[in-house]
DNA sequence: TTGAAAGCGCTAACAC
DNA sequence: GTGTTAGCGCTTTCAA
């Protein structure tokens, strides 16, 4: 490391309170005294020493984040934006990853708390009031994404259980007659939090209840890919709808693989729309979930609850439909 | 934060230094002192601080990470690989985007000595010796990926040229009798550290000097779109080598809307072999650069730099042709 | 086998 | 307007 506040202080031949002045303007000081000090410091290129800073101040000017990882999905998207958010107001990312694993997830928290980082994002394996008494024992600013702990604990998304339901509409009012709703094992909800998909299946449901006549099917197994193909009914004009645009994007491979075409076999609706889509032809049909938005929209709200100004606990943002050529 | 040393050592009825003996179990020490120590720190949940330690040990067990950004190319893939890689060796990964602001990314790097991490992985936009001065001032271990600075500054890379020979020599072998090179700006060289594109350039010119009867042209400019629908030659069976996966999807999706369509009326090969590309079809031919071994050797060379054993400064890893469905 | 004391570099309360 | 002092929580000599 350079030159400390002592080292200025020696060579200006004052106290390291008054260079402490000086560098923040702080307090009373001659101006030439204060003149002097900046002019040693800028030539010696003193930096504090933001440790040392962080460890007094109770204050580091870091935010950390916990996610699952950061190439799969949209994560790092959202990483991308959280970072540049963050830096905008000075602040640093210090990012670690849970990789599904609940325990892991815990420690990494812990060990963010123990650098003391300012104020935590979380994308969160766990759930339930357990898991929200131990999120408050960190005493720390949290907010959540993607996936809601418990009541109470800060979150920003969108409303997926609606996102659902409209997409469920779209795709009867394209006139398909059977809708096969796909997405990752539900029943794990009691091990892992699954709300994401949880809420979005749940708007399926909801939209479907409200028309009889179309069959509805849920495929939540990770044997999709069988699954998928057996239900495409030769009869029914047929769709799926994906909760991930990754998982459509597979499910198309594979059915192309098993001799079935997009659009002339079956029709086809992802979720995220993640920037890669413009790359793949036919476009998909899927549904924003404005990923940049939620992180700024995280780190801002996050902001807010550290300097203790935050009025509400949630925020929910709109997404749409978004058209392609598979429906 | 929790509870500190000093109150372990009021609770337990011993000094601060034994109870430093016992949480590290060095020195001499009565085996039931830290018995009961042990037991105490767990009950009350003790955990270090580690800015503290950080402070006074002069190491912080983080690693900071500087690149352009986030959810572009393969920064993502680097980024998960090193953040797993850190997190097997217990460390953290700090990181920062310099957005292609030459300045920024001395700022941020500066900052990341500030907060004391203990390493740093760098992808650079500057270079150069007057650079390379900066970056040993630091007096930090660092590694550079993508971008070399100057030689002596260690880095892990694959050998873009001899990447690039290949590439070209695969298009000529494919039958094509003009090839088109593809990159962002060469003249930024002044301003900008473009070693990457400037590498594969001149793998893609030397292999073609070795066929005189090949057309070969390089477009180096971001008009990418228009110059290369103008070089579309109707004699001459064309291809174009893309210096970057993006690039080539994008000039495809160009092409297209101009009514030309890849194989049938041009090759293409791209460079990167981005995971995506398992999603779009045709398939492209492409390059892989091997982003996660550089990115998880790039982090082993750091550690190997930090506890000063590292043998070599230099790492160049293979690359090799993948084949597609584009030429 | 244990403890006292100093120090990492900074900030902040209080006195002069 | 400036300096003294204590302290953040930990590590590390040195002495007992």
């Amino acid at each position: 490391m350079g030159i400390t506040t002592k080292d200025l202080a020696e060579l200006c031949g004052v106290s390291r309170t008054t260079i402490h002045r000086a560098l923040h303007n702080t307090g009373r000081i001659n101006p030439e005294t204060k003149e002097l000090i900046l002019r040693t410091a800028s030539k010696y290129d003193y930096r504090p020493d933001m440790l040392a800073r962080g460890l007094v101040k109770g204050q580091t000017y870091y935010i950390g984040v916990v996610i699952l990882d950061v190439d799969n999905r949209y994560f790092s998207q959202m990483l991308n934006a959280i970072v540049a958010e963050a830096k905008k107001n000075s602040y640093f990312v210090n990012i670690t990853l849970h990789e599904k694993n609940k325990e892991d997830e815990k420690e990494q928290l812990c060990r963010l708390v123990d650098y003391h980082v300012d104020g935590i994002i979380l994308s969160s394996i766990n759930k339930g009031v357990e898991y929200k008494k131990f999120l408050e024992n960190l005493k720390k600013p949290i907010v959540t994404i993607d996936n809601k702990i418990a009541e109470g604990i800060p979150f920003v998304g969108i409303d997926g259980r609606k996102a659902a339901a409209d997409g469920t509409q779209k795709i009867i009012e394209k006139g398909y007659e059977k809708v096969v709703f796909v997405c990752p094992p539900l029943a794990d909800k009691a091990s892992e939090n699954v709300y994401v998909h949880e809420m979005r299946a749940k708007g399926f449901q909801e939209t479907l209840a409200k028309h009889p006549h179309i069959e509805g099917v849920l495929i939540d197994s990770w044997d999709y890919f069988d699954l998928s193909h057996g239900e495409l009914d030769i009869k029914k004009r047929t769709a799926f709808f994906c909760t991930g645009d990754m998982i459509a994007l597979d499910l198309i491979q594979n059915l192309k693989e098993r001799g079935k075409t997009v659009v002339q076999d079956y029709g086809i609706m992802g979720f995220d729309n993640i920037d890669f889509l413009r790359y793949v032809s036919p476009k998909l049909w899927t549904i924003s979930n404005a990923v940049s938005e939620v992180a700024t929209t995280a780190v801002n709200l996050l902001f807010d609850i550290m300097n203790s100004e935050a009025a509400e606990t949630e925020k929910i943002l709109n997404s749409v439909v978004v058209g392609g050529e598979t429906l």
